[in-house]
DNA sequence: TAAGCTACTTGGCAAAGTCAGGTAGTACAA
DNA sequence: TTGTACTACCTGACTTTGCCAAGTAGCTTA
């Protein structure tokens, strides 16, 4: 099966979720992502994301050294991107709303017309 | 804002998920659509979802005259699309569930630092 | 004849995730 | 010094899907 369709939009949020936790980078919030039941995303979808949110300054970047590799590129959220996610938070909300209508109220409906 | 990316993915479901319920047609799954908060949905989106469901052999096709206007396209579901469906409604309660933590977790965390 | 509603269709566009492959730094073993 | 493996980030071409604008067409009413 194919997550990708499902996934639009929703990563951005997530990602943007993630660094308003406090200060990371990208390697660390494939981590989380995955902590949190998102397993299958990859390298090529994460840092496009952590790019765009850069150039739309949603985000704000520092370099840093790694005691383990190549440097970090350090990012955390700015006053901006705090805005967006509050929207999008809202947004979220309401679209799971409609959709929760439309794919469990009646999938209930059935199973009670079934049932009784 | 845009709930463009947002509802990728997820319209096909819903509208999956409308068909499940009864033999019906575009136009009225748009007031479906609409009651349950998707009220945004223009035609020239709708349309082709139907389209592609059918193609996909999701769903079947029926033709037959309205009372009020031209013909309709009335639709329902297939025993694939059923399948589907069930997979689909797995999927998105598992992403919706990650969202949910990484989007709304946090959150009372941080309100909760907030306020402690 | 025109307006307005119902009802479906289509082409071009833009956004965003995926995949495959690449670049590089550090560490450790053969 | 060579090779492997892990960390860490980047990129281009591709695909899917929703959006917009415009069009076709039947029916009713004025």
């Amino acid at each position: 099966m194919d997550n990708a369709q499902l996934l639009k939009g929703i990563l951005e949020g997530c990602v943007l979720a993630v660094i308003e936790t406090g200060e990371t980078y990208g390697y660390e919030i494939l981590g989380e992502l995955e902590k949190a039941g998102l397993e299958d995303i990859g390298e090529g979808t994460l840092y496009p994301v952590l790019t765009r949110l850069d150039k739309n300054k949603l985000i704000q970047c520092r370099r840093a050294k790694s005691p383990l590799g190549p440097i970090r590129k350090y990012y955390s959220i700015t006053k901006e991107g705090a805005e967006y996610l509050g929207d999008f938070r809202e947004r979220y909300r309401r679209i799971s709303k409609s959709a929760d209508i439309l794919l469990y109220v009646n999938e209930t409906e059935e199973n009670e017309n079934a049932n009784g």
